[in-house]
RNA sequence: GUGGGCGUAGCUCAGCUGGUAGAGCACUCGGUUGUGGUCCGAGAUGUCGCGGGUUCGAGCCCCGUCGUUCACCCCA
């Protein structure tokens, strides 16, 4: 009898040992700055009542009109995996009234999202983000200092060959005010008939297109930032200075286009350079009307979702991983199957000490077993028999250098440090 | 969703103008019985992604399909 074998679904990126300790690693630099600036864990669904996306995310988005996984549960609700973090932290606020105590809320998340595209390099249909928001206040300091965590996290990673790109989308008042004379424009145009369609969708992504000719028609179209009313004007004044106080080196992106409908004012997004065509690393922004979209108060907020997968390959074309490898400080081989037993118990008891133990298993000779040891990178190796069960003590052997020290089982210490 | 490249042992790949598969690395064992990294020897491993077609004969040619990859699109 054989059975076939069973493919992982299309487009999932999964991370398996040893990249998975590069994957791991990525992700805790990513998230660490945010933990030490007061931000506090939220554990949401993957999985959402779709109408949350719709109405959050907003129905002229790609995102949502051809990238949801959608589906019927078995009660005939209609779920979507989430596609992105911000539509769903908002919902968990809303409904458990975090937003009627101190303000701002502030939360991280970590884990995977879900997009139904086409793969390719950096892009997974499931691919994994860090991000936080910070709900409630509306304070340039905050933009800033947003930023300054997401950059924070880049810069953990050692991460150089990178930018940040900030704009501002400006208030309801100003967002209008440009529409009207950004359409007047476009329609002057010669586009063809796929770009044209999405100029009347969202006449924004016109300036993301990629193509020469389109570009320089577009060299003289009104610019947002033109257009933004005082308050916003000042609000972003203030943002970029206090991102110059900072220290976050930023460029001013008056073009940038975001794929979420949500954001308003200070946006921003990081983006590598030895990526390719995907590579945004990372992104955010304010976001003043989401929670009052969906039900809540009319809040403003803030966040950013950062790019686990894409971090990682940023990490790796930079090459500044961490060379060292995940080891244990012990590992301990068993004579014989007569002796296993104390291998366990020491192997047990050396970890009840504070180290890292793997113990041999299978059997084997002590050759192989050695050779094991070897590659699993450990620190000291420590071969039981008879005479250690007896005595209680162990002969460490130093892998580095090949030299022996004898030591009590119960006082590993003395010897691997403490 | 649209286009182009690719798909041979666990990994990296070779396989000449079609004649039914190979290398290196990795893996297991051994080089006399309690100590690794080098060296030497031995061994196991593939329905050549899958399904059709052409042919006396296909890993090599054709079609389809799936996967992958790059770009478009989109974005993390």
């Amino acid at each position: 009898m054989k059975f076939e074998k069973i493919a992982a679904p299309k487009g999932v990126r999964e991370y398996l040992p040893p990249e998975s300790n590069s994957f791991e690693w990525v992700r805790e630099q990513l998230i660490n700055p945010a933990k030490a600036a007061g931000y506090q864990l939220m554990e949401l669904p993957v999985f959402e009542d779709t109408a949350l996306f719709n109405r959050g995310v907003g129905e002229s988005t790609d995102v949502v009109t051809k990238e949801m996984y959608t589906f019927e549960d078995r009660g005939g609700r209609s779920i979507t995996l989430r596609p992105e973090g911000t539509a769903g932290v908002m919902r968990a606020v809303i409904e458990n009234n975090l937003d009627r105590g101190q303000l701002p809320v502030k939360v991280w998340y970590s884990g995977q999202f879900f997009r139904a595209e086409r793969p390719q390099a950096g892009r997974y249909r499931q691919f994994y983000q860090v991000g936080i928001e910070a709900i409630g206040v509306d304070d340039p300091g905050l933009d800033a200092e947003v930023i300054a965590i997401a950059d924070q996290g880049f810069k953990n990673l050692g991460l150089k060959n990178y930018r940040l790109e900030i704009t501002s989308l400006g208030d309801a008042q100003s967002r209008a005010a440009h529409r009207v004379d950004l359409m007047k424009f476009i329609a002057g145009l010669d586009l063809d008939e796929a770009t044209s369609q999405r100029a009347q969708i969202n006449p924004l992504r016109i300036f993301d297109d990629k193509r020469p000719e389109i570009r320089q028609m577009m060299a003289s179209a009104p610019i947002l930032m033109d257009y933004l009313s005082e308050y916003s004007n000042n609000h972003f004044e203030k943002v970029k200075g206090y991102l110059a106080d900072l220290g976050v080196r930023y460029e001013i992106n008056q073009r940038m286009v975001r794929g979420l409908d949500y954001y308003t004012g200070t946006t921003f997004e990081f983006v590598h350079g030895d990526l390719g065509a995907q590579s945004g690393i990372g992104g955010g922004g304010r976001y003043d009307g989401l929670m009052e979209t969906l039900g809540g108060q009319p809040l403003s907020g803030i966040g950013f979702g950062l790019g686990v997968d894409r971090a990682l390959l940023a990490a790796i074309a930079e090459n500044t991983l961490p060379v060292s490898q995940f080891q244990s400080d012990l590992y301990i081989i068993a004579l014989g199957e007569e002796m296993k037993s104390t291998a366990l118990t020491f192997a047990a008891s050396a970890r009840r000490q504070g180290f890292s133990a793997e113990v041999d298993f299978g059997d084997r000779s002590l050759k192989g077993a050695m050779k094991g040891a070897d590659k699993s990178g450990a620190r000291f190796v420590a071969v039981i028999g008879e005479s250690e069960r007896e005595s209680g003590s162990v002969e460490l052997k130093r892998m580095s250098d090949g030299t022996l020290i004898s030591v009590k089982m119960g006082e590993l210490k003395k010897v691997l440090g403490a």
